[in-house]
RNA sequence: GGCGAGGUAGCUCAGCUGGCUAGAGCGCAGCACUCAUAAUGCUGAGGUCGGGGGUUCGAGCCCCCCCCUCGCUACCA
């Protein structure tokens, strides 16, 4: 009886390619889990889709120029292209601005409404008019009801430690445009997480514990002790599935709760595409659900959406989330915004056919346990030492001796020595060896013990030199046949890894490739007689100029690519920063400048006091990683500045360098240290900062017009 | 800053609840072989396990301090 499987991998946002970081974190690690399942007869649905709504979608379009709708259509297309191209096995490829999707999820946000899951909230909120928008709470301040400090947050006061709300502040400002907000009722419906403390502690803490990975059970136990907050499920936005009840116009669901919903919504429509019922994937007990993710998809997946799946109640929850950490890419992080990274449709138009060369290199590096390395020297290296030299050449091997020796006809077996049985006896028990490996998502282990099946049959073609005895011809037979066996076997083994090298094992040993796993447990799959099919080279060496270039355009800096910090854009962290916060520190580039704010009079810019000044001495700020404290002499005072620049410069490095300030910026505290003014900077095409600064020295307090 | 995960041979990584001379693949050196994409097989040289203390008969694995990397989070007008 066949197990059932509901697999996922996260979905990417569909605001830029995929490259090598996602494929390593999500994709080749469920597609080879998959593909195994599926070798096993087990009865298993994949599934995936672009993740299309959310705050970086809108913002992008307008960068562009274009519709939220051309963004998430060129983005998907891509994406599925190039996964299709590359062969990650989706039983369906979805996308979430399906209407489908739509149905789902508001399906599920109903069902949680009406069991009462939700903690609805009709509160005042601020509203700024300036910035048009709900303001959260740490873009609120105001004074402190308590200690009277004039710069308390709207969750918290810094100067006296207690907790507050933004309607605790007395004389409250909007820390987006200084204006004073105004309350606004707005309507919220609130996953009260805290509720889930208690389950979550016997299901992850106690239960997993030995079955999740330690990256994972790690962060969620320090989650889950730490204490979980009502999270808000809805959000004033305009991009997204309309919140499905009334007088909840303009409002949209969370994304963390709409995107997860799309494993399900894909599910669905693949259910209905193919006569299958969905339920059965999904709601049934005897199912296992499996996320893979990367490591900054971790509490989302582990806790977040399994909180709304245990709320609505109907639904299994996943029996494990292997996450991957990250993968660099010589010897720096990916990035999309600097172009530092290795596109896949890219890579596949530049590498045709060798798909299976890079499932390879990922496969043998995949970041299970930490983050790993690609380099280009590495993948020549892998595959002229590994696939050519190893695996290539013992297929190589047989695929020219049969033909020199039996004319292409798989002869039979003849007396085995103690030395053959050997040989069989070690063949047969790679099956278990490499799906236990599988089942505990050790990929890389696994794909080396497929190496190795490779490396035993070279070792059994030194040891029995089979061209020294061509005298003996049944002899000769004999190793004939036992040396295809083991590529029959390797065909098998090497399916979830390799799907395209394997089937032309396939072709070559005429095959029909419907063996199962378990038929590599014996070694009789090539039968006698057979006509060997004389196949090409199954890997080409790749040459050193061909590396070069890669790495020569890795260095260019093409500013052809889009906006966008992450590595892992699966579901992803950037949208909910984007929907809760407004800190577009984003690099800029030569195709999404910025587009013109809307026009001013003389008199608006006269109101800015812009002026010269010279940093007199900078230190770092206690407790924050991103915070200079400048002092300044501005030529009217020495003053003051605090500035979130401290990822962009060193302290000692920018000591009596001139800057550009705004001076007459309302002061404000940070960190307990007011600040009386801002830095002038710009983003370069690198995303690194620049001060702006005069071309020549000029006077302090020299005024900028 | 808080939390989580890591820092092991030139490179990429294993090392389970502490226990014999710390492992693998690649690279490197030597030897053998020639069916094979100068491929393969055998042998070998490489590590004071991030640094410093401590517990223990015994620590890469446990405890304390420090340094570095990545993620989450806070800070960024």
């Amino acid at each position: 009886m066949p197990k059932r499987y509901t697999v996922t991998s996260a979905l990417p946002y569909a605001n830029g390619p995929l490259h090598i970081g996602h494929i390593a974190g999500a994709y080749l690690p469920a597609d080879i889990f998959v593909r195994y399942l599926r070798l096993r007869g087990e009865d298993v649905v994949y599934v995936c889709g672009s993740d299309e709504y959310g705050a970086a979608i809108t913002i992008k379009a307008k960068k562009e120029g274009t519709t939220p709708k051309a963004i998430i259509d060129k983005y998907h297309n891509i994406m599925k292209s190039a996964f299709e191209r590359f062969g990650i096995a989706f039983d369906i490829y979805h996308r979430t601005s399906e209407q489908i999707h739509t149905e789902t999820s508001q399906a599920i946000f109903l069902r949680l409404h009406e069991k009462g899951e939700f903690e609805v909230l009709e509160s005042k909120q601020y509203f700024d008019e300036v910035a048009t928008q709900f303001l959260a709470d740490r873009y609120i301040m105001g004074t402190c009801p308590k200690c009277g400090n004039e710069n308390a947050y709207g969750d918290q006061c810094e100067k006296c430690g207690s907790s507050l709300s933004p309607t605790d502040l007395i004389n409250p400002r909007s820390t987006l445009s200084g204006s004073k907000p105004v309350l606004k009722k707005t309507k919220h419906w609130y996953l009260p997480m805290n509720k889930y403390e208690d389950w979550l502690k016997e299901w992850i803490v106690k239960e997993k514990q030995n079955t999740w990975k330690t990256n994972v059970y790690g962060q969620c136990k320090s989650w889950i002790e730490g204490g979980l907050q009502a999270r808000s499920m809805t959000r004033d936005l305009d991009w997204g599935i309309p919140v499905p009840l009334e007088g909840a116009e303009g409002k949209v669901l969370y994304v963390w709760l709409d995107a997860p919903i799309g494993y399900i919504s894909a599910t669905r429509e693949w259910a209905k595409q193919n006569g299958k019922n969905w339920e059965d994937y999904w709601k049934s007990p005897d199912t296992e659900l499996y996320h893979f993710v990367g490591k900054d998809n971790i509490v989302f997946h582990c806790i977040i959406f399994p909180i709304i799946l245990k709320a609505h109640g109907a639904f299994i929850l996943p029996t494990n989330v292997p996450a991957n950490e990250f993968l660099n890419l010589e010897g720096d992080k990916l990035s999309t915004s600097r172009n530092w990274a290795v596109w896949l449709h890219e890579y596949l138009d530049e590498f045709p056919d060798k798909q299976d060369v890079l499932r390879y290199v990922l496969g043998s590096i995949l970041p299970e346990t930490k983050d790993s390395e690609f380099t280009w020297k590495d993948y020549q290296a892998r595959n002229n030492n590994e696939l050519v030299a190893i695996f290539g050449n013992f297929v190589n091997r047989p695929n020219n001796l049969i033909f020199k020796y039996n004319n292409g006809i798989v002869p039979p077996l003849g007396e085995l020595t103690e030395y053959d049985k050997s040989v069989l006896a070690e063949l047969i028990t790679y099956p278990d060896k490499i799906g236990d490996l599988i089942k505990n998502f050790r990929f890389r282990d696994a794909l080396a013990e497929v190496m190795n099946v490779a490396r035993l049959g070279n070792k059994y073609l030194a040891d029995t030199e089979p061209w020294k005895i061509k005298d003996n011809p049944e002899r000769v037979g004999t190793i004939m046949n036992i040396s295809l066996q083991i590529i029959g076997n390797l065909s098998i083994l090497s399916k979830p890894f390799l799907p395209r090298t394997a089937e032309k094992l396939e072709k070559m040993l005429s095959l029909d490739g419907k063996a199962s796993w378990d038929e590599a447990k014996k070694a009789d799959l090539v039968k006698v007689g057979t006509t060997i099919t004389k196949i090409e080279l199954l890997f080409e060496k790749i040459e050193d100029d061909v590396i070069e270039k890669q790495i020569q355009k890795l260095t260019i800096n093409n500013k052809q690519l889009p906006i966008n910090n992450n590595q892992e854009t699966t579901i992803s962290n950037n949208i909910k920063q984007s929907q809760t916060t407004n800190n577009q520190q984003q690099p800029t580039n030569n195709q999404s400048v910025v587009p013109q704010k809307e026009l001013i009079n003389y008199d608006d810019f006269s109101k800015l006091d812009i002026r010269i000044a010279t940093i007199l001495a900078a230190e770092k700020v206690a407790k924050a990683d991103k915070l200079l404290k400048l002092t300044l002499d501005t030529g009217i005072d020495t003053r003051i500045v605090v500035s979130g620049i401290a990822e962009h410069f060193k302290p000692e490095e920018i000591i009596g360098k001139q800057i550009t300030l705004l001076a007459n910026l309302a002061p404000r505290v940070i960190r307990g240290i007011e600040s009386k003014g801002m830095i002038l900077t710009a983003l370069d095409g690198n995303g690194k900062l620049r001060f702006l600064h005069p071309s020549e020295a000029v006077m302090n307090g020299a005024t900028v017009s």
